[in-house]
DNA sequence: TTGAAAGCGCTAACAC
DNA sequence: GTGTTAGCGCTTTCAA
């Protein structure tokens, strides 16, 4: 019952394998990792077959303490629960499945961000990839030079760091826009998650000024859905005169909706809602969230090849905007998308 | 603005911080592993000392190079942007960092799964944690004696490996003798993503045959949203005598929710619906959806026990019942909770 | 209480 | 094409 059976199965090692097909150990080093140098494919033979038959696997441990590559990165969460990073964990890890490199998980909640610094870097991580905002003074004093380090899905300015993230900017004018343009809303509430101006704000206000309309109200709640809900009942309360929502996440959307179904404010008749994410919450709320989509799995593949390349540059990656109803588009808009602009 | 400047830093080895301290190497593996051997305490200030001055951190590969041990265990998912191995990884990473474990995740559908166990035990990972089901003939032939495996939330009857999971069966009963005692309901449909009979239709069954009632009709579809809306049309064409449904995750009820909304179903008047994990994505949904919660932070600790303590027994969690609106309750049946019976 | 040294499994010169 | 061998950074036995 039981699986480990106390050392009765010692790991065949390199030198088991080597003695097996009767070559050295270097050979079965060369076969493994086909080089440097070339192999007779007779010997090459004999060497997977007693790999073969012994279930011989490198120990990366040992290999990683030669080469300093471990074939390991680290990804730091705030949550994996949270759909938004659920969606982007998916993502990095398929695209660090297809370089063959394994992904170490770290929850910046279940524990201080430096300690998962430190932690990830003595497991020799080839690089770290962070969606959880490093502290200012840590990133400038204390990380440089150290493992490389990637932020992503961020937007910070002037970082030590390269740092990867979608067009927030340019994402909430294609879903404020879409909200105007096509569907004639004049005042555009903003819920959102950020305490300060970010870039999502800035992009809410320039699409509305490009139409001439002026800020409609901005309410500020978690990144929650209990946020959402709790912005729904302030919004209902007190600024009965908004007809459309632009919100900084599904996440906080589904609360939102919700909030709003209870409060009996009708979507999209009485109020259109377009969130932002592109994350699976939004699928199959009612009704179906009309919802700035982040490429999730090119930033993914741009982040492990900032990191493994050690890439300077930052990178700002264009999102599409998915047409669900909860906008006013008729179920027959279906799910088309248009690019940010 | 790059992160490593090629071997501009070395990281600091234990040699390092040895002559630094004037101490033997020993002596600082003495004072990092607090132990085997005691240090005077003016030499250990000293060590420690010389570790900060250096930023020196242990490499735990050569260190996992010695003991055998590494600090990492494998999870393997099908999907962590599913909610419901989202919310299994999140509290699995949790239990691992209160460890001073890492976690190393693998998703099982970006690759094989015995490449995905060969590529963790490769990296020398203390043990693995499956939710995704292992190829019978695997489990016996292939795997004992190798890193210990644990089979996490999956009703596996005679396994060689350990295997937690929620009560399902008890689980089911509870979510369905809820909505036949205590709402009267008398036609409970199950919709699940199971192909066979599995422990969840047991517990249906047998909490129908409880009140004397006979099965309802049963809905297969896939275990997804879409699948759940799927099974809306499928039950609003062609069984209009059902009057509640007990449907085998949230992630297919939000599915489900949003299908019988578009077909004009109303829940829970004309149907009650109870589902199945206690995840977030049932948390927000309209109705609020009533859910048989599965207990992940238990589930978690408790495999991560029987990874490290090498424990065989198998064991099996109760769930309880988190009521929300979807079941026919009252909003002010609030959040109330019952275990399994 | 401290130090010297063997060696964990592997890679990659370097020699043949 | 193949073999020999010096370490990678660390733990731990054994001796001092």
């Amino acid at each position: 019952m039981t699986t480990r059976d106390s050392g009765a199965h010692r790991e065949p090692t390199r030198n088991d394998v080597a003695r097996l097909a009767g070559v050295s150990t270097a050979v079965v080093s060369y076969v493994v990792n086909d080089g440097p140098r070339p192999v007779a494919a007779a010997t090459r033979a004999r060497v997977l077959d007693a790999i073969d038959k012994l279930g011989y696997r490198p120990n990366t441990a040992a290999r990683s303490l030669i080469t300093g590559r471990s074939g390991l990165v680290g990804l730091i969460v705030p949550d994996v629960e949270n759909p938004y990073f659920a969606a982007l964990a998916k993502a990095v890890e398929i695209a660090a499945a297809a370089r063959g490199v394994r992904l170490v998980l770290g929850q910046s909640l279940s524990g201080g961000f430096l300690e998962l610094l430190d932690s990830l870097a003595g497991h020799q991580v080839d690089g770290i990839l962070t969606a959880t905002l490093p502290p200012a003074a840590f990133l400038t004093d204390h990380w440089i030079g150290r493992v490389p380090l990637v932020v992503v899905s961020l937007a910070l300015s002037a970082s030590p760091v390269p740092v990867l993230y979608p067009d927030y900017r340019a994402g909430a004018r294609t879903g404020v826009g879409h909200l105007v343009e096509v569907h004639g809303r004049r005042t555009v509430a903003l819920v959102t998650g950020s305490d300060g101006m970010d870039e999502r704000e800035i992009g809410w206000r320039e699409a509305l000024a490009v139409s001439g309309l002026s800020p409609g109200p901005i309410v500020r709640i978690p990144w929650s859905a209990q946020g959402g809900a709790q912005g729904a009942d302030e919004l209902a309360d007190r600024h009965p005169e908004v007809d459309a929502i632009f919100v900084t996440s599904d996440q906080q959307a589904v609360g939102l909706l919700a909030g709003l179904h209870r409060r009996g404010r009708r979507v999209p008749d009485d109020l259109a809602v377009v969130s932002f994410d592109g994350s699976l919450a939004g699928e199959f709320t009612i009704p179906g969230l009309t919802t700035v989509a982040v490429p999730f799995a090119d930033l993914a593949v741009a982040a492990l090849d900032a990191l493994v390349a050690d890439l300077p540059q930052d990178r700002v990656f264009p999102l599409g905007l998915v047409v669900r109803e909860s906008c006013g588009c008729g179920r027959d808009g279906g799910q088309s998308t248009a690019s940010t602009r």
